[in-house]
DNA sequence: GATGAATGAGGCTTCATTCAT
DNA sequence: TATGAATGAAGCCTCATTCAT
């Protein structure tokens, strides 16, 4: 059994998203996080070499289940436009089910230093070559303009997708987020296909 | 004779940029931009309330070249596409033009802490008005869709702009950002048009 | 059977020699020599009070072969001279048949607190004890100086073995130790005969 | 004016000394020193890069005093003798008149780890050139055994003097370190003579 | 006897800001 | 105005020791 399948681990990873979203990234101290998971601050250490490990760790743990469920949608037999729709609904409905995360990966996680943005990046990479074989597989069938820019037009839905997230976050989730999908699907779509 | 307009204000807002491009946000110590402006660790306090101050006048400062732009553009007989264009143009030619201001708005003032953020937030909006004034525009001269969401067709403009310039950024200017802007205004375009 | 007979005990005296010697004192943490001795961390609380009581115990066990080789020379129907050249090759001997055990005294030890040095010392105390009947008995044989002042001797005695041992341990054992102890009797002897 | 010019530099060195001789090496915290001496932590490191840096310093400064002595020695047109005899009783002085230095130099800074005690024997090294330079000077009159081995001579006396120091150290200074100087002389001097 | 996961105290260093000159 | 020496608060991490199993 390995470390990040002991209970603590996700304990701590747990804590870590509730203690930066409610106190944020920068006050976010390991001591916090520790009594938030209801363990000693040396017990973190048997669990993470050091303190970017935990924010490291905290990205690529939830940002595994956006991956899982977007190879889900990949898997199924459905066009590229449905696919693209079942994308944001599920990336919109993750986020607007744990509002703590949303403000960590929105707003407070972008706060860090340039060593772990760039190891963050690193796990987002995984998620946006997933999001391009859609783009490909719709360009392919045809339903998407064949002169399209892929990475272009990526950017155009990943930008679109985190820009929408975090003018809902910074209103205070005032709306629902998960209402926008379809609409934010159209206008992408739109400026997508053929 | 405001303090903005003496010349030790400008200094210390250019010294400011290039500090934090060069070092990062978290290496932009208050003596190093000292150092940089030629003036006295003292001296930024003359000019400056705090450190933070610095920071939010260095967006207000540069920003107010971006906001006046687009004036002139929206103040021209264009249609909004054009009038699109021209946005998307001078957007990218003013972040191409000056690599070090690139880098520091679109990767090291988005480390900055949630305070500050806000404060940069109020100041942006400025701009994205401007910007939905030619969604408006092209939405009641009929050549954009006419049930557009302007939230969402503003978060869809910014978002795209903006995740082309970090990616460009990212990817040390390898390629000409500006060359990009009329496939970023066709793409856009497509999405909103009637 | 008493803790000190228990194979375990002298498991842990000479793991730790090791982990000293090849890590540091500062770097010789009870973990690492638990690993090194093949047991569980808290099996070392079984045989020693604390980490203190490790560290004067590997002095202590390992000085007493040092006391005992000593003994077996005074007990020898030698010359005052020839037990003092056979004292100091002894001593040499020893540590250079165990590089562990010499950077460990010579070097490392020496880094502990101030308690566990007057502890050591109080170990320590018992070989000059011993050196002392060998100074005693040459004056006494008229073989040294009459009026020579004992302590100074046997602080000449001591200190030049052991600044000759340091040496060469932090050397690299470059060279022969046990050659010069022949050099070393001279030169001491000639300080002290009559 | 260099830094070490400053007032605050010796100051700093000062009590350094005072706080390590009474607290112990591991106990001679940086935020005690700053109080001993009179100023705010932060001040600690206008004037040293780090912890070490204030420990090596220490020595330089307190050894330069015992290396200037010397060199007057050694100007002096003396026969090699009486130079070692002043050299020791210079030494002794020096430790003897300043008791917290004694404990610093013979019994804490020697529990400093590996990086700091190989960086202070590069300053002892210089002093023990300008030891080496009495014995060869001593040979070349004839003063001193033409077969002596230098190396082994110098860690003679400077093992010799070391020991007595430490010993006198650890008795609480209870009597008269000066006073045995003479002693030493003659005892080394007959170990060394011709 | 043996284990090893858990504990929690403690200190070096940075840097925004002040204020006497 | 301008200076720059001085301030002092605040947090990550290590590791000897314990104790439930």
């Amino acid at each position: 059994m390995v470390k990040k399948d002991k209970p603590k681990y996700k304990q701590i990873i747990d804590a870590a998203v509730i203690v930066i979203a409610e106190n944020g990234y920068h006050q976010a101290q390991v001591s916090k996080i520790a009594k938030q998971a209801g363990v000693a601050d040396g017990t973190i250490y048997l669990y993470f070499k050091n303190k970017e490990d935990i924010l490291i760790s905290v990205f690529e743990e939830k940002m595994g289940v956006f991956v899982s469920e977007l190879e889900k949608i990949i898997a199924k037999d459905a066009s590229a436009a449905d696919q693209l729709g079942m994308m944001i609904n599920s990336h919109f409905s993750l986020l607007a089910s744990d509002l703590h995360l949303a403000i960590v990966t929105q707003l407070e996680l972008r706060q860090s230093n340039h060593d772990i943005r760039m190891k963050i990046n690193n796990v987002l990479r995984g998620y946006l070559k997933l999001m391009d074989r859609i783009l490909v597989s719709g360009i392919e069938t045809g339903e998407f303009d064949q002169n399209m820019d892929i990475r272009l037009a990526r950017q155009m839905v990943f930008g679109t997708m985190d820009e929408t997230i975090t003018t809902w976050v910074m209103n205070d989730h005032k709306y629902d987020l998960v209402e926008l999908a379809p609409k934010v699907q159209r206008l992408l779509l739109k400026g997508m296909q053929a």
